[in-house]
DNA sequence: CTGTTAGCGCCTTCAC
DNA sequence: GTGAAGGCGCTAACAG
């Protein structure tokens, strides 16, 4: 507890009542130039700042916003957060942020207690979002905003991508460089982002005449391990020329398990991601990637949930964001793998070996 | 402004006083079995939760501890935070994080705007500290503890790593496997951090017998196109067989400028990296590191912080954390980079500048 | 122009 | 056992 100066002292010290320092204070007519001097001489010797907490407790409002992401460190929620502290800072509203390391549990608890006084509204990042979390929002009236939510028919206002033109366009990008064995790796299978990407690249292959392998495509986690791990069996097994991942985490992990069985990005393997994490310009080769608008994402929640503390009625529940696919050096036409790998198996077995070992070490 | 219940509605519909509903949620005695069954009863149906603002004002804290830290991406200040996170939750507090983005001015502004009654204290990630800022901290009287700041000699509660020992360590071990000629890129020069860890880096070549050639050290910023650009010129023009760097993104950008030179890493050429981020080990080969406690750093400031919110004076102005040197896949005996450089060179020029276009191009 | 009253929602104190 | 009074720090509304 710092030491505070209230206003009270402020109103002693200069001889005037709290009314008029507050008057003063906060630029309201109806106060002499003198009496306006000298409380402001007075205010600024003694440091005087007006307590936000008990401004807010009269106002009925805190001037804080709930933000629940998933976790501190997955640069996919933090992205979405930046842009919504960018539009926030604007509006001198703080952020209250929360991990709910997508347990719908803990997602409604955080809300419950969030909503005890605390915050003012709520912007939830890829919410789990039980029936009843959504009642609980309903019922207290509280205003929110969701980013991505895991089931998109939620209904609640939601910002959203076009996850099925971006993943579309980047599976035609590898079919335009002459992929036909191209694996896909599918991330989480309770997201409905998850099947609607699956679809894009399912509608993509057909429509270029190709027909949809079952066994080039598996389920994943959106972690780099699980995406190494995916992506190793994939190509070992079923020796696809390039493969579509759903989420850039997953793209790494199968850059590097590429990388571990010799084959080279982009020469002899392509592999293209989705989301465009920071790091996906920030690597080498730099990866192929859809761009899903992150920054803007949690700007238009943040814009969104704004117009409903304003009291204006949303014109829009749902606002899809679009995708685009940004090239970069992960992927390239297609080279013989199956002669690649046969020469590298016939070989240098002991090397590929040791270097998986090396990284998986504590992965 | 979600919808609120008040303790004064659950007495009216219970028939009691306030004060009555007041005691028996927080469950003090002296209420009768009747009652206390009644108002537990109407408080449930209406869903009345005490506004924690209001308690917070009249308990004269608000149960907030604001967290400066240097934006909301960089993965080395989130660990910390998220250390910070862990060790606060079980104190039922919340985190109020601000970006400051390294400016000693928006530093000081916000712990001016966070000291108006909306934070219990403060714990500042690699601050910048500006004297008046130190000073601001004193007059109010803002319990506050500082993690890595860019002075180290400042008069506030601390956290700090060993950095000397641990790059030292780090130096011995690339000593150790043969390398002579090692590349040191130092980090920004305006940290103690970057001076100790020079000294550590210095002293073990010394200690050695190996001369340091000051040609081969060069200053950085902590990012990794950075980390790029200096590897690059240092091995272009000097030809190193490792590179030591003063933090981990600098150390990510080494390992993609040798291999864009078309050095295998680590078989023709070694990077030793500071930090051990998260994406150390998510990479391939894996970074070998002087791992830095991040976490524990966080949870140490953040129980630091809680014993001095709870009255007791601080045992230790000073606390300073071990490094550990973490040896993964991007080290290992010389080759004749000379030779290998040559051959590169004569050959194939082409081919890497156009792969170091691709990486290079939003970087 | 300035001050008094009152109340935001809660809880500590003390009287009944 | 229960409740009335009062106050945390601030400001809207009204009174002087």
């Amino acid at each position: 507890m710092p030491d505070r100066v209230t206003i009270a002292q402020v109103a002693e010290e200069a001889g005037v009542s709290a009314m008029t320092v507050s008057n003063v204070l906060n630029g309201k007519p109806g106060a002499s130039d003198e009496t306006r001097r000298r409380v402001l001489d007075v205010a600024q010797r003694l440091g005087y700042q007006p307590n936000i907490s008990a401004r807010n407790l009269k106002a009925g409002r805190s001037g804080l916003i709930g933000v629940l992401t998933l976790d501190l460190t997955t640069q996919y929620g933090l992205e979405i957060v930046r842009g919504i502290a960018d539009e926030l800072a604007a509006a001198e509203r703080e952020l209250l942020i929360n991990a709910t390391y997508q347990d719908g549990v803990r997602e409604m608890e955080r809300i419950e207690f969030l909503s005890r006084g605390l915050v003012d509204g709520v912007l939830m990042v890829a919410p789990v979002l039980d029936e009843e979390t959504v009642e609980l929002l309903r019922r207290k009236n509280i205003p929110c905003v969701v980013i991505d939510p895991r089931r998109q028919d939620v209904a609640l206002p939601r910002v959203i991508v076009d996850n099925y033109e971006g993943m579309r366009r980047g599976v035609q990008h590898l079919l335009s460089l002459g992929h036909t064995r191209i694996g896909y790796i599918r991330g989480e299978s309770d997201m409905d982002s998850s099947s609607i990407r699956f679809r894009g690249f399912c509608d993509a292959l057909t429509l270029a005449g190709v027909e949809v392998d079952p066994r080039l495509v598996v389920d994943c986690d959106f972690t780099y391990a699980h995406g190494f791990q995916a992506a190793s069996a994939l190509i070992g097994e079923h020796r696809p020329t390039a493969i579509a991942a759903g989420a850039d985490l997953i793209a790494f992990g199968a850059v590097d398990a590429a990388r571990a069985l010799g084959l080279s990005v982009p020469d002899e393997f392509s592999v293209l991601g989705f989301d465009d994490l920071p790091q996906a310009s920030q690597s080498f080769p730099g990866l192929t990637t859809v761009r899903q608008p992150l920054h803007d994402m949690g700007q238009t929640a943040a814009r969104a949930l704004l117009s409903i503390l304003d009291g204006q009625r949303l014109l829009l529940d749902r606002m899809q964001l679009p995708t685009e696919l940004i090239v970069r050096g992960t992927t390239a036409a297609p080279a013989d793998v199956d002669a690649i790998l046969d020469r590298l198996l016939a070989s240098s077995r002991g090397t590929s070996d040791d270097a998986v070992g090396a990284s998986g070490q504590d992965a």
